[in-house]
RNA sequence: CGGGAUGUAGCGCAGUCUGGUAGCGUAUCACGCUGGGGGUGUGGUGGUCGCUGGUUCGAGUCCAGUCAUCCCGACCA
């Protein structure tokens, strides 16, 4: 491609309101433009980038055996009546009606689509496995998108998702995608994490994320120093405590406690550890049908995890609770406690298994009791309820957690029977039994890899691209096209290039030399050949956009050097 | 969906408080000079000031409504 025919706008300024880095050089070197909230068009210079990962991806896919199909976009309303999403996915779903009246919604995802696809066509286990897998626009019409591509309504997605006779099947397929997703990230050129995640609205287990790290992304992962463990924090775990805290000597009683409601004053009223105390959160849950109040007690040195207590309480969704609620059920706020509590659901984080010596409120005003023992509940329902913190200890060896943020751009979990069941997608087993199909789910967004990439190669001049990810790999830049030399030597070079199968292009505008330099660095070619100056010397020059050195190079060695540095 | 802000030339912005002929930068067009870091001179093109209604002799400016976009939060396979 010539610069002087291609369509590259390019601008000084960024779009207003663009405060994410990759959001400002993908609009400034003109890659993509908005169109409206959450929708972008891609010009020329993004969509080679969407091609070229979206051939990786298809690649590995391949590599797998994994078959690529492509569902329409449109899907009837129906299938996700069958599966009980409509309700789940409420206003993200956006639905509309054609001229007969039918409802249709645009697709989120294709659970739904991929099972309609496979039952009553797959009908023995001896078809089976099955991996499809598609690469296409998706629409979730978010309540609040943002960030640029990162976060669109509008977005283009890898989903794939397999069918399988047995849960050990299923087994060997999940761990090649994981497989297979890493040697994608690594291909594109990314630093990246694989962490134990949520399994969120979707429902399943064994669930991992696929996690560039960026300052910017916005999900807090907690990963380990020392071994391979990472999760997100809504599902991160930690080891049991490795110090546990001198126990307050005390006879059970009850202590009165003027004005002392938080933790904070609470352990240094009785100057105990927090760890001691027993921290009460109080969160309305909601259900499919109707909402009840619902207490999650913690230890006071720990906060909870939100995702982590929705799961327990098998809820849709928890919601804040006023002052004045608990009051109208009877209790004081600042001095709960989960003694002889009735008619409100409690539930106890793991941690408090076999826990003594706790300080906790009276459920009456400005009292507290002293050394509870946790076994006098009875009955009580514990899960998993503490959010980690840094410096807490690895669950699987003896390092130590740190925190880091992280863009996610793959998201790959075990279905189960989830799907299959409830759209009665089901297949003949060995024996001659009708049984619903196992299935794994593996998501990649592939334009939010487009600002990742940028996310974590840039720097103050524009893009960085990777090898994998650029929309041309070689700049061939005529500093003066009005001097014969340079352009003759760069019109041959880049003809040579091309010829060899490298993506080059040819900056032949009638502009000055700042100015291509300035756009070329904008843009973020991986190389710039700079035939300009130094071809008073027989020499040419090669910029690194990574590094921004420029080396010189022979003008007859050039077409050999290239070739060495693009491997 | 709660809170906050902004809509004026292709893009980025001033002007609005205090009503009186639409501005700046950049981009763009023509011609000249220049040619290693978004160069320069001269002359042009380009706007029903988001939309609707109201107040006024007169509204970009004041009032009401409405739409859109962005930011914080809730939400987010």
């Amino acid at each position: 491609m010539r610069f002087s025919k291609a369509f590259i706008p390019t601008a000084k300024e960024a779009p207003s309101g663009a405060v994410l880095d990759s959001h400002i050089f993908l609009s400034r070197a003109g890659f993509v433009v908005q169109v409206a909230s959450g929708l972008y068009n891609y010009l020329p210079l993004g969509k080679r980038v969407l091609k070229k990962i979206e051939a990786i991806i298809n690649d590995e896919m391949q590599r797998c055996d994994a078959q690529e199909v492509e569902l329409s976009f449109v899907t009837p309303a129906e299938l996700w009546q069958e599966s009980g999403r409509i309700e789940k996915f409420g206003k993200e779903l956006l639905r509309f009606r054609d001229r007969k009246d039918n409802l249709f919604v645009l697709g989120p995802t294709h659970e739904e689509m991929m099972v309609n696809i496979v039952r009553n066509r797959v009908t023995s286990y001896k078809q089976l496995p099955l991996n499809l897998y598609q690469i296409k626009t998706k629409f979730r019409d978010e309540a609040r998108p943002r960030f640029g591509l990162m976060r669109a309504r509008e977005f283009v997605m890898k989903d794939g998702y397999s069918f399988h006779a047995s849960n050990k099947d299923l087994d060997r397929e999940f761990n090649a995608m994981e497989a297979a997703y890493k040697r994608i990230l690594e291909r594109l050129g990314l630093e990246f994490r694989i962490v134990e995640a949520d399994s969120g609205a979707i429902g399943g287990s064994g669930s991992k994320e696929l996690m560039v790290l960026a300052n910017s992304g916005e999900d807090t992962l907690a990963v380990c120093d020392s071994c391979e463990y990472g999760a997100n924090i809504e599902a991160a775990k930690r080891s049991p405590h490795r110090e546990i805290p001198e126990a307050p000597e005390a006879e059970f009683n009850k202590f009165k406690t003027p004005g002392i409601k938080s933790i904070e004053d609470l352990a240094s009223f009785f100057r105990v550890d927090p760890y001691y105390t027993l921290k009460t959160v109080v969160k309305r849950a909601i259900y499919e049908e109707g909402d009840e109040i619902v207490f999650f007690f913690l230890r006071g040195s720990d906060d909870l995890q939100e995702v982590k207590a929705v799961n327990a309480a098998g809820a849709l969704d928890l919601v804040d609770v006023s002052e004045d609620e608990i009051k109208a059920l009877g209790f004081i706020p600042g001095f709960i406690g989960p003694l002889d509590v009735k008619n409100v659901k409690c539930i106890f984080d793991n941690d408090l298994k076999d826990a003594e010596h706790m300080i906790c409120g009276a459920n009456e005003e400005d009292f507290h009791f002293v050394n509870v023992a946790m076994s006098v509940i009875e009955d009580a329902q514990f899960a998993e309820l503490y959010e980690v913190k840094e410096a807490d200890g690895c669950p699987h060896c003896s390092g130590t957690l740190s925190f880091t943020k992280g863009i996610e751009v793959g998201h790959i979990f075990k279905l189960g029977t989830t799907y299959s069941k409830a759209l009665g997608a089901e297949f003949l087993n060995e024996k001659g039994q009708s049984v619903p199909f196992i299935m794994g789910t593996y998501g990649m967004g592939v334009s939010r890899l487009i600002a990742a990439v940028i996310e974590q190669h840039h720097d103050e001049k524009g893009c960085i691209w990777t090898p994998a990810t650029a929309p041309y790999l070689v700049n061939v830049m005529v500093s003066n096209i009005k001097d014969d030399d340079q352009l003759q030597l760069g019109e041959k070079l880049y003809n040579r290039l091309r010829d060899a199968g490298v993506d080059v292009i040819l900056d032949d505008r009638k502009e000055r030399f700042g100015f291509k330099m300035k756009d070329a660095e904008l843009i973020g070619f991986p190389f710039t050949v700079i035939v300009g100056k130094e071809l008073q010397n027989g020499n040419v020059q090669i910029l690194h956009r990574q590094t921004l050195e420029k080396s010189v190079v022979a003008k007859d060695k050039v077409f050999e050097a290239v070739m060495e540095l693009i491997g």
